[in-house]
DNA sequence: TGTTAATGTAACTATATCAGTTACATTAAA
DNA sequence: TTTAATGTAACTGATATAGTTACATTAACA
């Protein structure tokens, strides 16, 4: 299952946005309604990977790329672990006397990278805005 | 991450095909390298989705489904925890009194969904039968 | 310039999942 | 009757997760 920081990662970026930056963690903690240490610890991942820039003392988030540009995979990228960012376990040291335990992980690979890829390209034809955009006129 | 269970089950159901299903779990084990009472945990998953048979005392699994219809899917379905298959993890009890706490799960929910059924469909077009071709292939 | 407050991050906790291990009751084949 | 395999429970150690507390660093601003 992927982890939650991937939804609150979104919830944090759709703040910002709408507004202006002009927020500090503890109000987006409010909203997401957990601690604001969280919420820090996920914007570190998003500064590190170049989505948002932020500096200590300062209120405000910047977005370093506009939100019409940042994707899902942007996002899912940024706070998933490990940097693989594999979808599937693959189970490792099987037997090489055997067939099957010789041959299973290259015969895996490639559909379960194909499942993996239709799943990230939905994510990459999905932008944050697009969230913005639904939240606002839900409201 | 999804599970390893996932993998090894296709690895058990390649062995019960490959072998006519005359192989016991501390065969499998053997194939897979680890314990047989993982092989056999694994194995009462499949029970219970109805994609194999076996008896205490009685050496020998059967398949229920002939193998070129049973699909990753299916594996898939069998294997993971919790029963919801659910990719994603959304954060829950977010601030009501916020327009984008309110609204961020109904935002979420169709791309998220539509991720998760797209790399559903290439696990449902990926049969194990296909797997053991290609492990034959191979050798 | 001193106070205030926010950020960035580390350390720790509780919980859950995972794979491996041991043990054993149940079952049936030989 | 002996032997051996299955099905399952209980436990372990490792790892990931989200929450919590604490605090050094930084800058705004009165």
């Amino acid at each position: 299952m992927i982890s939650s920081r991937f939804s609150v990662a979104i919830h944090i970026l759709a703040l910002i946005d709408m507004n202006d930056g002009k927020i500090t963690s503890e109000y987006i903690a409010g909203s997401v309604n957990t601690n604001a240490a969280v919420i820090r610890r996920i914007m570190g991942m998003l500064s590190r990977a170049n989505l948002i820039a932020s500096r200590p003392g300062v209120v405000g988030i910047k977005l370093i790329k506009p939100i019409k540009e940042i994707t899902f995979l942007d996002v899912y990228r940024a706070v998933d672990l490990p940097e693989e960012h594999e979808l599937f376990a693959l189970h490792q040291d099987t037997n090489l006397q055997c067939e099957v335990g010789r041959n299973i992980q290259s015969a895996l690979e490639k559909p379960l990278r194909e499942a993996q890829s239709q799943m990230e390209r939905v994510l990459e034809g999905t932008t944050v805005e697009q969230i913005v955009q639904d939240i606002r006129s839900r409201s």
